[in-house]
DNA sequence: TTCAACAAATGGTACGAACCAATATGCAAA
DNA sequence: TTTGCATATTGGTTCGTACCATTTGTTGAA
């Protein structure tokens, strides 16, 4: 499958600026890209849309295209360069080393806000899965996901003990892209103070999510209570 | 200053979706709006890559245009409706009074991080302002910002008593309209105890962020601690 | 009745043209 | 030297066309 046009030329400027090849953090203006790719320059400008949509580079009327130079400096924790978009990868740093211990794992009937996140009828079974995650060997997240289980059949203990967005991509062919998240935080509970070795006065993120896939069903309803050293949350927000 | 067409068609497409004309879910095909609207496939094109990027609706390639059923039913803390970025905006409802006290104001010299996060050279001289900040009369944030004194020469104290991101477009004409924002919790400090009204296992959430005009210009770095009752972010996260 | 092949519907990609709006630049006048 | 205006530069908007890719519906043969 060929690469489409848009998106080899976003990938190449990415690159180019990631190589540090516009020091003056400026990019040449569109109708010189048009023809330094081959591209018109709607595909220019398609490109230049995401670059700016992920606060890499910015543009001015009038004045030209130019790199965001914090975007670089910046730890790169929200560098969604994968195909999924699992919590752990933006939590969790490379290198690491990541391991799972599952707590309970059975089928009950969704109970109201669970059916309701995930478009089921009342009586719909799903999966609830609980889970403690560790990362060299230092827990520090909890998370309660619930799966329909019409949409993932045949689950069982032995594969949640690994990712399970890494299953679902592999063995169902399930790309999970979308997902409303919803952060907060709270004290720690007497069952967060054990699992996650917390002293009373140290309180747990909160994040609460619907996941989705490619063609926007909703797969997963999912509450992870996370050790808040390991919160961290980085995010790009641009108006107009 | 006639309002552009895509916009136009984005507004109401967005309109209609609130009020319940999409029963079933699904909008009318692109060719269809095109007629409907008048203008070009572009154009509607245009005006639903907004609502996409939103998740406001989802497109399927081959099925047609749907509207994620999810997107009304959260609760809107996080809806940028307004031409501002201001913290305050998102975190406090419609109809809550608010208001500051401002703890410290006064210049100093940046320090590094703050000095880095601006742009700035070492001995470049900024504000420092620190309030604390009500709704209904109940402390739920303590935020400290930065700001280089060369963009806003003539701060004082009684400006800051109010909207700090009100003056600027009101009498600057400067729109702040990115951020870059960190967002992580941490036990209570004494202080935080004391003017939030926190006991003392209850937590604080710490949102860090550079906000940046509509040039480019990065023009505060904000320290806030919030009250972790009052600490809600909602975000929806698309990928490819 | 079942299923496979085809057709229609629908969003995706790409091109190119024309013109507008904001900014930057250079030159001439003060 | 400084200021102000004309011009060039550069991104923004909109239109329209052509064709591709995926999904869904239809139809006819087995």
């Amino acid at each position: 499958m060929a690469e489409l046009a848009y998106h080899r030329v976003y990938s190449q400027l990415t690159a180019q600026i990631k190589a540090g090849q516009y020091p003056d953090y400026r990019l040449p203006d569109e109708r010189s890209l048009t023809d330094q790719f081959g591209v018109s320059r709607s595909t220019i400008k398609r490109a230049l849309g995401i670059l700016v949509s992920r606060g890499i580079v910015f543009q001015k009327q009038g004045a030209g295209t130019f790199v965001n130079p914090l975007y670089f400096k910046s730890k790169p924790l929200f560098n969604y360069t994968g195909d999924n978009i699992g919590i752990t990868d933006s939590l969790v740093q490379d290198g690491q080393q990541q391991s799972i211990q599952v707590l309970h794992f059975h089928v009950q009937k969704a109970k109201d806000e669970i059916a309701q996140s995930l478009f089921l009828q009342p009586n719909d079974f799903v999966y609830r899965i609980e889970r403690l995650r560790l990362v060299d060997g230092q827990p520090f997240m909890i998370e309660i996901g619930y799966l329909p289980i019409r949409l993932v059949p045949d689950l069982n203990e032995e594969v949640i003990q690994d990712s399970l967005y890494t299953y679902l991509e592999k063995e169902q062919h399930l790309q999970v892209t979308k997902s409303f998240l919803n952060i907060s935080t709270e004290p720690s509970t007497a069952s967060d103070q054990k699992l996650l070795q917390l002293k009373p006065n140290e309180p747990v993120g909160v994040m609460e999510g619907i996941f989705f896939t490619d063609s926007g069903t909703p797969i997963e309803f999912s509450r992870m209570r996370i050790h808040y050293k390991y919160m961290q949350y980085n995010s790009f927000v641009s108006l107009s």
